[in-house]
Order: structure tokens, then C-alpha cells, then sequence
DNA sequence: GTTAAGATCTGCT
DNA sequence: GCAGATCTTAACG
């Protein structure tokens, strides 16, 4: 069911790119939500500049050197969470940064947390959006993704017969020549 | 102690 | 399409 140990087994870049079309699950006392990821970027921690890791390990960033399969969640522009999974051994410092899944259950829910004027197509679009849609905030920094109640669930069907593309990644000063960004070509809920 | 920059979003033009 | 909001973090003095 939960994606396992297997899953995180390959590069970074591999796992950015396999992360795409699995399913983020998040249960709250309020009830479940749960979407399709359509959108990721890899950081790395050789060579990557843009990534948080590359000026080595701070107070902020320590997550980003534990263990895999954790999350790692930072405040950005004093108004947003962004939600990445740690996916390379202890020490090494490398993350794959969710930008946006498609909505599936829960929607209610969803929209009730990022406010009613908002649209079904707007509702998790971005790293920030997501964050505020699952309810994802800085206590659940170093949550396994294995377990409840965020966790990171296999889809069993054929997402092979997605497009994926792969582009610069967005919003960084740095690197942007590098293609670490990874989406399913022509979703709707891509961030854009 | 102080400062500058940031893996963003929203609203307005 | 563009500027402003907003505040934590880390680097520097």
C-alpha cells in the first residue's frame, strides 16, 4: 500500500520522476484528503546550488540530512509551507519538492481550508496551496511518510501511459539550466 | 543585534 | 503580466 523502501532505492532525479501519478494521502480529526501528484522537483546535493542542502546542514535544513521517506517541510515568504520528501540515505541531503497534485477526496475539505472564493483547479496547484489544502505544516517536519496520518500511497494502475516531461525547475536564482523538474504533460492541476 | 533574500500567492492593471 | 505582502532563516558584524 504505503510506497516502500524499494521505491526510494534509485537516484533522486528517478524518484522525483516515479513520484509522479502516486497518491498523497493526509487524515486529520476533520477527515481524509487525498490527491494524485502531478507535479515534483528534485534537489540535490552535488552540483545543485539551488537546493537547501548545498551550503551545508543548518538548523532549518537538518531534516533534509536524516533519514529517507521523512518529510521535509520549511516556511517560505512568511506566509507559506513548502512539502518535500527526503528520498537519499542519512547524511547526504537530497529532496524532492511536491509542486502540486490533482484533487481527489476530501474536496470539501480542501476548499473550506484555502477559503470558498477558490476553484477546484486552483485548490492545490503550487507548493504553497497544497500545503494549506492537506493541512501540512511545520509539526509534521520529519513525519515518516510510511505511517499516519500523511503518508505517500502506491497507484496500482498503469501510470506509465502518462506523458511525463521533464523542465527547469521554478521560482530559484540558480541551476536553472538544470531539468529537475518532472510533470504530467497536460494536466490541469499543474502549478503552471 | 542587524540585515538581506527567499523552492510563493493573490489581487490588481 | 506585475508588484506587494510578510516573516523566518542564516550570514555577517
Amino acid at each position: 500500500m504505503a510506497l516502500d523502501n524499494h521505491f526510494f532505492s534509485f537516484k533522486t532525479e528517478e524518484i522525483a520522476r516515479n513520484l509522479l501519478g502516486q497518491y498523497l494521502c493526509r487524515e486529520t480529526e476533520e477527515g481524509l484528503t487525498s490527491g494524485l501528484i502531478v507535479e515534483t522537483e528534485a534537489y540535490l546535493s552535488e552540483h545543485d546550488p539551488a537546493c537547501h542542502a548545498s551550503s551545508g546542514k543548518t538548523k532549518r535544513n537538518a531534516t533534509m540530512f536524516g533519514p529517507p521517506v521523512r518529510a521535509y517541510i520549511y516556511f517560505i515568504y512568511g506566509n507559506y509551507f513548502c512539502f518535500n520528501v527526503v528520498t537519499a540515505p542519512e547524511g547526504k541531503g537530497e529532496a524532492v519538492l511536491i509542486r502540486a497534485v490533482q484533487p481527489l477526496e476530501g474536496l470539501d475539505l480542501m476548499l473550506q481550508r484555502r477559503g470558498a472564493q477558490c476553484s477546484i483547479n486552483n485548490l492545490s496547484s503550487g507548493p504553497g496551496k497544497l500545503c494549506q489544502a492537506f493541512a501540512i505544516d511545520k509539526s509534521l517536519d520529519g513525519h515518516d511518510l510510511r505511517q499516519k496520518p500523511l503518508y505517500l500511497k502506491e497507484n496500482k494502475t498503469e501510470y506509465d501511459r502518462w506523458q511525463v516531461e521533464a523542465t527547469p525547475r521554478i521560482g530559484i536564482s540558480s541551476a536553472q539550466d538544470k531539468l529537475l523538474r518532472f510533470i504530467i504533460s497536460g494536466n490541469k492541476y499543474l502549478s503552471r
